[in-house]
DNA sequence: GTGTGTGAATGTTTTCACAGCG
DNA sequence: CGCTGTGAAAACATTCACACAC
């Protein structure tokens, strides 16, 4: 009675590439900062038992997320903390400097360029745009401002990966969709708007509000103390 | 769906509590954000299709994820944007405005005073509060920098719900078990460090590097450029 | 003994697919 | 018709529990 539609024959799923949940790949950078920690510590070795307990979670979940990726720690001992730094780096790509563009150099703009944290782990903003006469040519954080327009040379010329947009909401659907068009592939977006892009374009939101928005339903329900 | 209403014993309310999966909550405020824009653009009724567009998701997903509060839509036409939008704030506690204490100002600290999108979405920093004996009693963004250690009657005077810490790495710990032990039951944190926290404590963390890192790893795979 | 790596079991989230309403 | 609301099924993620290595 019932007949399936257009569905993924399972042998051809099951033949595909060994795909990595998401979920881990997201969690692999905090496992790499609270590893950075423990090498400035100075410890040699760590457990998963250790490890989880400083980030909260079990054991077990640390142990399968590096199972994904290979064999890295030793029974009865645990993981050689730089070894295994070392690991996630090159898992993640960090084992090199990522080039980014900033797209925007309002207030927000502004305060990403002075934020010293960017370039000592790894992300170095390379070029500063913005649309505005005024700013073009500008210096500011020792980038010259430059027009948007010039995006694609720049990207092509400094082999730029990574945007990160800070524009106000109303420009930010075709500042991406000009972001796209010059080959970028990553874009950390400031601004407070959902925007439409092509589904291998990867994309991650910095909103203040939205992270305390998610809290305030737990804080609702225990104001009765 | 059953709404609690009036006072239940705390076994009654256990076992009728609907328990909303984590996720869900997570991707309220987003809806809520597209219900803004959507309502600027004064659209009076969205489908859960159209709305799914937006967010790229699926319509299942957003019409199950709005099925745990209750029963929201018109069958054939779909929902109505302000109706649901007041809906959805009531739902995530934000009929109301939020007391904010900011701890740390210095660069980050300052940024955030300075960006003016939390006041206008309901989020008022109402104090700000600093260890340096240099900034204490200093006036940024119309508020007087105090003592950290008025933390605690500060809290309990200004009915202060929230706290973002925006100190150096290497004070988060103590700040942050200071503010638990102030009351506070939701954290954001701008330093790039982990943290241990009972676990009836909110955390969220705003650290574009960690953002970034989750990208790399999708570009690492593509960069035949 | 201690702690990894991992199939198998359990739990959670998403998607499907359709009854029923406007 | 078109679209919601929702049980049921499928997909996905986490945890368990234990063999095995140090």
């Amino acid at each position: 009675m019932v007949f399936l539609r257009g569905r993924l024959d399972p042998k051809a799923r099951t033949e595909m590439a060994t795909h990595i949940p998401e979920v881990v790949i997201l969690r692999l950078p905090s496992y790499l900062r609270a590893l950075t920690l423990l090498e400035e510590g100075n410890a040699g070795v760590v457990s998963s038992q250790e490890l989880g307990a400083r980030l909260q979670m079990t054991p077990a979940q640390i142990r399968k997320d590096l199972s994904y990726f290979g064999k890295f720690g030793k029974q009865g001992k645990g993981y050689n903390v730089s070894q295994l730094l070392g690991e996630l780096r090159q898992i993640l790509g960090l084992d090199r400097d990522w080039s980014v563009a900033l797209i925007g150099v309002g207030r927000v703009g502004k305060a990403i360029l002075d934020y010293g944290d960017l370039a000592p782990r790894g992300f170095q903003v390379v070029a500063a745009f913005d649309r505005d006469p005024e700013l073009i040519g500008k210096v500011v954080g020792g980038l010259v401002i430059q027009d948007i327009a010039d995006l694609a040379a720049t990207v092509k010329d400094r082999g730029i990966a990574i945007a990160i947009i800070a524009v106000p909401p109303s420009q930010v659907q075709q500042v991406i969709d000009c972001v796209v068009r010059c080959g970028i592939k990553a874009i950390l977006n400031y601004a407070p708007v959902a925007a439409q892009l092509p589904k291998d374009i990867r994309l991650r939101e910095i909103d203040p509000v939205l992270a305390m928005q998610t809290m305030t339903y737990y804080l609702k329900t225990l104001s009765s103390s």
